[in-house]
RNA sequence: GCGAGGGUAGCGAAGCCUGGUCAAACGUGCAGGACUUAAGAUCCUGUCCCUUAGUGGGUACGGGGGUUCAAAUCCCCUCCCUCGCACCA
């Protein structure tokens, strides 16, 4: 017998001499896309991989057999800090790491048996990828999608490169764990915010994504509706600018704030302040990062010396820094309305700011935009002069007009969303393509002059980019001039690399940045599978790409992703695995033990693939023995002793029944991605298997069911599956054999179960007969296990024919005193029966039939034994059960 | 604080949307039996409590309340857990 190591060696091997996963564009097929978020390759696997991977491969495969003609790629997000850290570490260089840790986890993932194309395999560090990055980054810049600025960046000193905004984590590096810095620096931006409207509207038409993910990105866009205010500083010709989404409570302005990073802040301060003013800049910017972040938010501030004049009153208003206003979002200034704003109010009552009211609710009181809609808020204005009375909303309106008269409104919406920063100084990246030149300033590198690579000569010291360490690199000529230059040494963020993959998938071999008709066909991805982690990263990245590029014409794909799985975390002992706790199983083993089918498997079974999945060894082992188990089946002795009657007995409907239900039943909970629900069916169905071929059996309705067992069982554990197959006698891959289709005329299984009872019925019968040596029987007993459920059913035909009004009929029921000890199920079911038949549950229509059929049983018994059949309703005492064996009678008992 | 998702039998995990077929799939664990010289593997049976040859009854899906003839499932309140966002004006 066949170890699964050589039955796993065996098929890869066949599957990758055949390239049978190779696909080509087919018209005449319906295109599939399924994806995976391709890993990191840090050289090993880890259960996260396998988990994601088998989710992957077995809905690939299944839609394979569907008929689909299927894209499944895989390749390496190769770009990327690890590697470079682990040059300065080790020694050596990125590139040769990265390709080893390719290798290594590519034999990893053979070894697991995922139906990937890998023809169409790609790594982000090849020239003939990165080049299109840089490709891309021109497009954009000539679009005006790219720009350089000064600005407050993220600066993470344990990897020594800015971090984009959605990589801070908690003011932490979301790789290093690093405190994240502020430190200002010439960057190069994305412009994501020119999208983020339609990133925003369009997660409306993802209705198969998750709903968290799309209110994380919600919330991340972060759209708000406003506008902005002027406010002019006394004796000074200064103007500044808040950001309010209610302004509606400018009349309970008491104080405006501004952020320490303020620019303008420094020519507002007077001369008695200044001291003061700059010590709290000095802390605020210290304790920035940890503070600001901590759960304690008590605020703090101190008052400029300036006072700025009120719009409408033209009242003094004091202007105070405090570091809860953020220099980062708005305008960095904000006008505090104490009475109205939580935060405010807290700042207000801590510093004895007088405190205004300037709204009020329905109902007269005042209250705080706390827990309220404030785009829908009822309520009316108060104190506010001019605009008394007016309801909040229409009052907002009025304001905006009045100020706007004065030059000193305007409306805006605002997002948290900020541009995308892509500038990273660090090596093992995709250089930008962007040269320096003294004369020509900023100077795009031309297009045949692509792709920039990255100088094999960097020296890995782990102090500063190593790029600007390698003259063959930073010296170059200037293409517009020719004069010398001096090369960009930022290289890009590696989640650029990841943006459009999937685009590169469709014509991997392009010799543009992808083939269009190519693209046409494929895309979009129609399931893509990866970790939560990457909502607000790389989902709104790919999302900005695929939108850019079709606005540059490259594609007409608007979403790249219609169907987003999140797969939940893979946990053991309550913990997520981790070295610290020390709870990770090594995916390696546990295929070295138990093969790549049990491992994928049981991934599969143990949960559904969202939720986390407990690691279980003694789950694992499970699933190993029901592998075999299915084994066993395949391997029985077929030439023992089985039925070769061409009738089939009912216990062969009884199968077939249940074989074709398992799989219509299977084939939806596949197609809803619920994959531990649809192993579960199929165990039921092997167990059944099991008991039917523990009776006499028919090889060809054993065949037949095996054969559907083993083809549903394809998708998830497909070694074993293509082993069997061909032991079973057939020709081909069961990879490309076609899903079976299931017969709904067979799966009316009551039905059969009816029968059979009737045919059990007679053989009991006789049997007994037999056995009391009765040979003339007056009078057959029947006992039925809830025999007062036929009783209701033959008095409620009856009534039906006369009485019309379920309460009427219901009464009458109750009335009879066999039914009213079972009042409460009678009282269930009659309204039922009287609204809607086909609405009937399942078991009231079945015993209806099972009434039905006992009828038509008692009347078969009763010509073939020539006697009364009676049918007893229970059996209550000893004595009853003593007449069981008076002579002269028979008694047999129905389930 | 805001947002999302959870709490089901010894354990993991379905069922909840669309109330009745639910003492609740599937797996695991446990118990008994068969096979075996024995162990393992395998197969069968049982596994909330009481009772039975069959059956029947009681209690139960975090806690409390409500709707309904009927609630694990719908509504309200409450406790606990996990995960996102977090002074966004």
């Amino acid at each position: 017998m066949a170890t699964f190591t050589e039955i796993q060696n065996k098929w890869q091997q066949k599957w990758a001499d055949e390239h049978i996963f190779r696909v080509t564009e087919d018209p005449k097929k319906p295109k599939y896309y399924c994806l995976e978020m391709f890993p990191y390759p840090s050289g090993k696997l880890h259960m996260g991989h396998v988990r994601n991977y088998s989710l992957g491969d077995a809905f690939a495969r299944y839609k394979r057999m569907m008929g689909f003609n299927v894209l499944y790629p895989m390749g390496y997000d190769a770009f990327g800090l690890p590697a470079e850290n682990a040059a300065i570490k080790q020694g050596g260089n990125p590139e040769d790491i990265t390709r080893k840790n390719i290798a290594g986890i590519k034999a990893q993932q053979k070894q697991l048996g995922l139906s990937y194309d890998w023809s169409r395999e790609i790594a982000t560090c090849n020239t003939d990828y990165y080049k299109w990055n840089q490709w891309i980054f021109l497009q954009f810049y000539k679009k005006g999608l790219v720009y350089r600025k000064k600005a407050l960046v993220n600066w993470d000193p344990v990897d020594q490169t800015v971090l984009a905004n959605e990589q801070v984590i908690d003011g932490k590096g979301w790789r290093s764990g690093a405190l994240v810095e502020q430190r200002e620096i010439e960057q190069w931006f994305f412009k994501i915010t020119d999208y983020a409207q339609e990133l925003l509207d369009e997660l409306q038409q993802l209705p198969h994504w998750p709903g968290r993910v799309k209110i994380m990105q919600e919330n991340w866009i972060g759209r708000s509706e406003g506008c902005n205010v002027s406010w002019k500083v006394e004796e000074k010709h200064v103007i500044l600018d808040t950001f309010t989404t209610t302004v509606d409570t400018i009349y309970g302005v008491t104080f405006v704030v501004i952020s320490p990073e303020h620019p303008k802040l420094s020519t507002l301060i007077t001369k008695e302040q200044e001291e003061n003013i700059k010590k709290y800049i000095e802390s605020a910017r210290k304790k920035s990062e940890i503070e600001r972040m901590g759960t304690d938010k008590e605020k703090t501030g101190i008052f400029t010396g300036t006072y700025l004049l009120h719009p409408f009153t033209g009242k003094k208003i004091p202007l105070w820094v405090a570091d809860y206003v953020l220099m980062n979002y708005g305008t960095g200034v904000v006008m505090g309305v104490p009475a109205h704003d939580q935060r405010d109010m807290d700042f207000a009552k801590k510093y004895e700011l007088p405190i205004l009211q300037s709204i009020e609710s329905q109902e007269g009181e005042s209250f705080v935009y706390d827990n309220v809609d404030k785009y829908n808020v009822k309520g009316r204005i108060i104190n506010s002069g001019e605009f008394n009375g007016i309801p909040i909303i229409e009052g907002r309106k009025h304001i905006v007009e009045s100020l706007k008269k004065k030059g000193l409104a305007e409306w805006k919406i605002q997002y948290k969303l900020r541009d995308w920063l892509i500038s990273r100084q660090r090596y093992w990246g995709t250089p930008i393509p962007m040269i320096y030149c003294k004369n020509c300033n900023l100077v795009p590198v031309p297009e045949q002059e692509l792709p920039v690579m990255l100088p094999k000569d960097a020296i890995f010291t782990g102090a500063g980019n190593p790029l600007e360490t390698s003259e063959k690199f930073t010296h170059c000529t200037c293409p517009q001039c020719g004069g010398k230059a001096r090369r960009e040494t930022d290289t890009m963020d590696t989640f650029v690399d990841s943006s459009w993959y999937f685009l590169r998938y469709c014509s991997p071999q392009s010799e543009a940045v992808f083939d269009k008709q190519a693209v046409k066909y494929w895309m979009p991805v129609d399931q893509y599978i990866g970790g939560i982690e990457h909502a607000c990263l790389h989902l709104i990245y790919a999302r900005f790409f695929t939108k850019a590029l079709r606005d540059l014409g490259l594609t007409d794909v608007d979403e790249p992703f219609t169907n987003l799985l999140c797969q939940g975390m893979v946990i053991k002992d309550g913990a997520k695995m981790s070295k610290s706790i020390g709870n990770v199983v090594d995916p390696g083993e546990i295929m070295e033990k138990f093969g790549a089918d049990t491992a994928r498997l049981f991934m599969l079974f143990a949960a559904l693939p969202e939720k986390e999945l407990d690691w279980s060894d003694q789950g694992v082992e499970g699933t190993f023995r029901f592998l075999k188990r299915v084994e066993r089946l395949v391997d029985a002795d077929f030439s023992l002793d089985p039925y070769t009657d061409d009738n089939l007995q009912n216990r062969d409907k009884h199968i077939i029944g249940k074989m074709h239900a398992t799989l219509k039943r299977v084939t939806d909970l596949i197609e809803h991605i619920k994959f531990s629900l649809a192993i579960g069916a199929i165990m039921e169905l092997v167990n059944d298997l099991y008991k039917y071929k523990e009776g006499p059996y028919k090889k060809s309705v054993y065949g037949e069911t095996l054969k559907t067992t083993v083809l549903m069982l394809a998708p998830f554990a497909p070694h074993l599956c293509e082993e069997l197959w061909e032991r079973m006698g057939n020709e081909g891959f069961i990879s490309l054999a076609s899903w079976p289709v299931y017969d709904e005329q067979k799966i009316d299984k009551k039905a059969q179960a009816c029968e059979e009872l009737v045919q059990q019925t007679f053989a009991d019968i006789a049997s007994v007969l037999e056995l009391a040596k009765i040979t003339h029987p007056n009078e057959i007993l029947l006992f039925v296990a809830k025999p007062w459920k036929h009783y209701f059913f033959a008095r409620m035909q009856e009534l039906l024919q006369t009485v019309k009004d379920p309460k009427e009929i219901m009464k009458a029921l109750m009335a009879d005193p066999t039914l009213k000890q079972h009042g409460q199920d009678v009282v269930k079911w009659v309204p039922r029966i009287m609204k809607d038949t086909s609405k009937l549950p399942k078991h009231v229509l079945d015993d209806a039939i099972e009434y039905a059929t006992l009828m038509d049983g008692k009347q078969a018994l009763e010509e073939k034994f020539g006697c009364a059949v009676q049918i007893m309703k229970e059996s209550e005492s000893t004595e009853q059960k003593a007449q069981i064996a008076i002579p002269g009678k028979a008694a047999i008992l129905v389930k």
